[in-house]
RNA sequence: GCGACCGUAGCUCAGUUGGUUAGAGCGCUGGUUUGUGGUACCAGAGGUCGGGGGUUCAAGACCCCUCGGUCGCCCCA
C-alpha cells in the first residue's frame, strides 16, 4: 500500500503555538485595552468581499489588486477575494450600513488578510493586522487622536525603543496633483539616470521613485521637488495642526519628505512607525488620511483616517510574555491520584491556573513538575503508608499561600 | 515575478576527496541512584537523509526538476 503524502501547510501560513502564540495573543490584547481608552468601537467584518470592493478602492493598477489578491469565482459566480487589507472592507461596511448616521466613527478591528507575496521575516501570506480608523471626521485633531493612541500602544507593547515616527504631509488633491506633475516633469528629465525599477515606477506610480532603495536613485530622489512647495494654505494649516497636537501631546515624530502612499486616495498626513530591528521590513505601524476612498466606492464624500500595524511584526519585538503557571502538584504515587486530582479541581475553581504531574514513571513526577516552572509546587506522596505532601515556592507572598496550603491540607487529610 | 543561501531522528546539528549495518546532544519511554526547584548513570523507541528523476560498481554527499524554509529585490503592515 502506498503511504500516503501528509499534506503540509499552505505557503506563507504559519501554525502559531507556544511562545510564538502567547506573543501574538498579547498584541491584540493589549490593542483591545488601549482602542478602547481611546473610545474606538470593535468591529466584526467578513474574511472575504466582493473583488470590486478593492479593485475600486485601491485600483486596478495597483500590484496589490492586479498580481497579490487571492481571488475566485464562488459557487454562484461571483467574484469573490479574501480581503488584502482591512480599510476597503470597512469603507464598505460603513456605506452598506448607512453608517453615516454615526459619523464620526471610531472603529477598530483586527484579524487575518492574505496576500500573495514571497514570503519573508515579518511578511506572510497570511498575515494579521490591527487597524483603527476614525471616519467622517475632516479636522486634524482626528489625526492626533490616531497617533496618539499608536503612540500609546507601542509604549504598553515595550517597543517605542528604537521606534522612530516618520511624518509626511501629501496635501490637499490640487496640492497633491500639483506636485505629482513636478516630480513628474523632474524624473523625466533624469530619466537617464535612474533604476530599471524606478522608470517603471514613473508610469505606474511616480511618487514611489522618492522612497527607491536603489543607491543609483538616491541623489535624484534626494534632489526631486518637494511637496512644501506645492502645499496650499489650506494643506500647509492642516499639516501645521497636526504636528501641533503630536507637540502639545508629548509625541516624538520626524519629518520625512520621501514618506508617501502608493495608493491615490491618500490626503494630508501620511506616517510611519519605523524600525531598524526587523531587517527589510522597517514599517511597524502606518497609516495616513484616505479622504478620496469612500467616493471611490460610491458613497458620499467622506474624511477619513486611518492606521495598520502587522501583529506578527509587532510580536517579533515584543518581550516574551510571562504566562506562569500558578501552582503545579506532583502526584508521586498512583494510590494519590484521586486526592491530587480533587486538589487540582479545587484550585481550578478558586481561580489558580493549576496542573498535576500524574502519569510516567512515579519516581520522575518530581522532575517533571519542576520542569513545569509553576510559581508553587506541591509534592504528594505516601510516607511510611500515609499521605504527606511538601510545598515550594519562589516569589509567593505568604499572605496567597496560607489559604492554598490549607486547601491541599484539608484534602489531604479527609 | 527576480536573486542568494538552506532542507539528515520530535528539536538543534555532525556526517572528511562519493565507499560497509547513517551519528551526537536535547527531548521522549523504562530502570538504578539521589529525596531533591531542573542529580548522575544505564537501557530503549524514533530516520524511505523534503519529494521525483539522473550520473556511478557505489549517492545523505555530484547534476536536473519540484516542493518547502530563510534572507534580500519588487510591493507592502
Amino acid at each position: 500500500m502506498a503511504k500516503i503524502q501528509t499534506p503540509q501547510a499552505v505557503r506563507g501560513t504559519q501554525d502559531m503555538f507556544g511562545e510564538t502564540e502567547e506573543r501574538f495573543a498579547h498584541v491584540v490584547a493589549t490593542f483591545e485595552r488601549v482602542r478602547r481608552l481611546y473610545g474606538f468601537k470593535g468591529l466584526q467584518l467578513p474574511v472575504i468581499e466582493p473583488t470590486a470592493v478593492f479593485s475600486r478602492s485601491l485600483g486596478e493598477a495597483t500590484d496589490v489588486v492586479s498580481k497579490e489578491m487571492y481571488s475566485f469565482e464562488d459557487r454562484g459566480g461571483d467574484s469573490i477575494t479574501l480581503r488584502p487589507e482591512f480599510t476597503a472592507g470597512i469603507a464598505r461596511a460603513y456605506l452598506t450600513n448607512g453608517w453615516q448616521q454615526f459619523a464620526p466613527m471610531k472603529l477598530s478591528v483586527h484579524g487575518p488578510l492574505f496576500r500573495y507575496e514571497r514570503p519573508q521575516k515579518g511578511r506572510y501570506r497570511q498575515f494579521h493586522q490591527i487597524d483603527a480608523e476614525i471616519i467622517g471626521a475632516a479636522e486634524p485633531a482626528a489625526d492626533v487622536e490616531l497617533l496618539v493612541m499608536a503612540d500609546q500602544l507601542l509604549k504598553e507593547l515595550g517597543i517605542n525603543d528604537g521606534v522612530t515616527l516618520q511624518l509626511n504631509t501629501l496635501g490637499d488633491t490640487p496640492s497633491r496633483d500639483a506636485w505629482r506633475a513636478a516630480l513628474v516633469g523632474y524624473f523625466n528629465d533624469h530619466k537617464g539616470a535612474l533604476s530599471e525599477d524606478s522608470l517603471a515606477r514613473l508610469e505606474k506610480n511616480p511618487l514611489r521613485i522618492l522612497d527607491s532603495k536603489d543607491p543609483k536613485d538616491r541623489p535624484i530622489a534626494d534632489a526631486a521637488p518637494v511637496i512644501d512647495d506645492y502645499l496650499s494654505g489650506e494643506a500647509q494649516d492642516f499639516f501645521g495642526a497636526v504636528t501641533a497636537g503630536l507637540d502639545a501631546a508629548g509625541v516624538a515624530w520626524t519629518r520625512n519628505a520621501a514618506l508617501v502612499r502608493g495608493l491615490d486616495y491618500y490626503r494630508h498626513t501620511a506616517f510611519e512607525f519605523v524600525t531598524d530591528r526587523l531587517g527589510a521590513q522597517g514599517t511597524v505601524l502606518g497609516g495616513g488620511r484616505y479622504d478620496g476612498l469612500i467616493e471611490n466606492l460610491g458613497g458620499p464624500a467622506t474624511p477619513a483616517v486611518g492606521w495598520a500595524a502587522g501583529i506578527e511584526r509587532l510580536a517579533m519585538l515584543v518581550d516574551s510574555p510571562a504566562e506562569r503557571l500558578d501552582v503545579v502538584i506532583a502526584v508521586e504515587d498512583d494510590s494519590l491520584v484521586l486526592k491530587g486530582t480533587a486538589i487540582l479541581i479545587a484550585l481550578r475553581r478558586a481561580g489558580f491556573a493549576a496542573e498535576a504531574v500524574t502519569t510516567g514513571s512515579p519516581r520522575k513526577r518530581y522532575d517533571k513538575a519542576v520542569a513545569k516552572n509553576a510559581r508553587i509546587l506541591f509534592a504528594i506522596q505516601l510516607d511510611q503508608g500515609n499521605p504527606s505532601w511538601t510545598v515550594r515556592s519562589k516569589e509567593v507572598q505568604a499572605d496567597e499561600l496560607a489559604p492554598i496550603r490549607q486547601m491541599v491540607s484539608d484534602i489531604i487529610s479527609r
